[in-house]
DNA sequence: AAACGACAAATCTTCGAAATAATCTTGACA
DNA sequence: TGTCAAGATTATTTCGAAGATTTGTCGTTT
């Protein structure tokens, strides 16, 4: 739910951004504590602005909060990490099917487009690992497929959930979601089935897609716990 | 998204739900501007509190914010409507559905316990519109439902679309939400269902008691615009 | 030795004023 | 007469300190 007015961002909106990819990123560990002394330190801004963006972040979903006990960074499991890939199986290829069915040329452009400058960022990028950048393309390629359905709820509820699923993304060694998957072919594929009209391939390949990196994820965890 | 230590709730707390419940009511009307100074007469509070109260709403679906513009009470339009009617029938049906497979006789006994208390209400309130009282008990009835499934995600999904679908309530005169409905055997009949264990009987139904609501609230609503 | 109660430290929560930005009014100019 | 610009007004946003609550620790008691 960005503000409407890009014009001025508010220093909150500022920071709510800052914090955000902190947490997306592992800067701010899963579960870890959100003080108001450290913060206002760390991003030089006063209790009551943090407060304020703390509260934002818990009603995204990337922040729990107890009262008279302050704010931590969401926590992650194993058994949640599951349940969030369903939920994002379910909404997400529900949202994907009505994009297919209901999308206009005008989408397929911003698909193909998308997906062009995804391919492009993933080509130059061989084995240094994931960079800020192509995170941005990938996010943007699939919010383009999902753009084609006309109900702004269903899209909001996607979107959602997959910011939330970006928590689990630090969790395990970069080797385990790269090396053992052709992610660049997953999406042409995906992009194919989407501007094809073939939704039930598309719908398949999603889940595909969605399950297959929760299971590098778990495996990676796994793996890491037990090999230190 | 409740607060988890229910003990010593905050001001915050406290406040978020008065405004809640103002604007579920409609005595914030749909659209309004939320200033800081009127509200702070109307709540006797704080700027500082309001804007955390007034945020939390946001994203909670039930205002608006523009940067530097201040807030306003959710705007409703009958395109928006029928987005909300849509999502909601697939979330609420696909989480049924998951109830239905998944719910013990724990989730049997509450849902029975919900619509008896739900029942008893109605009865005695023959005439007098819809109370505070049954709202609550015909929110917990729902819930029970869904709580069957075992994908917490899911959840707070439906529940969050059926709280922002509370707004349109206001909408449309008392008179024509009662009379051409029977709600009472509607809910009765979604409870067999449920613990009939029949999934598609009890999606039909509760897609039906989504969509009859919803059209009510139209025709409704058009009736009024047409003859005031 | 364990349990209970009170004190102290740290933290979150609230407040009211100052700083900042946007809108509205007023006046002048083309 | 219509348009534009600048000042005044109103409202939002930010800040830092005071107030309230919880957690941890220490001493006492059983």
């Amino acid at each position: 739910m960005p503000r409407a007015r890009t014009s001025n961002p508010t220093r909150s909106d500022v920071i709510l951004g800052q914090i955000r990819v902190d947490i997306l990123n592992g800067r701010l560990a899963p579960g870890s504590r959100l003080g108001f002394a450290d913060l206002g330190e760390r991003y030089a801004v006063s209790a009551g602005v943090l407060r304020e963006v703390l509260t934002r972040l818990v009603e995204q979903g990337l922040a729990e909060s107890e009262a008279q006990f302050g704010f931590r960074v969401v926590d992650v499991s194993i058994e949640r990490l599951i349940q969030l890939t369903d939920a994002r199986v379910a909404i997400e290829t529900l949202v994907t099917r009505q994009a297919i069915a209901a999308g206009d040329i005008a989408w397929e452009a911003d698909v193909v487009a998308k997906h062009h400058a995804l391919a492009r960022i993933g080509d130059s990028m061989f084995s240094e690992g994931i960079t800020e950048e192509w995170l941005t393309a990938h996010e943007a390629f699939h919010a383009s497929i999902l753009s084609g359905c006309k109900n702004a709820y269903l899209i909001e509820i996607a979107l959602r959930l997959r910011s939330i699923s970006e928590v689990y993304r630090c969790w395990s060694r970069p080797e385990h979601t790269r090396t053992h998957r052709d992610v660049a072919s997953e999406h042409r594929e995906i992009m194919a089935a989407a501007i094809g009209r073939d939704a039930d391939r598309a719908v398949e390949l999603t889940e595909a897609h969605i399950r297959l990196t929760t299971e590098l994820l778990i495996s990676g965890r796994t793996a890491e716990l037990s090999s230190p």
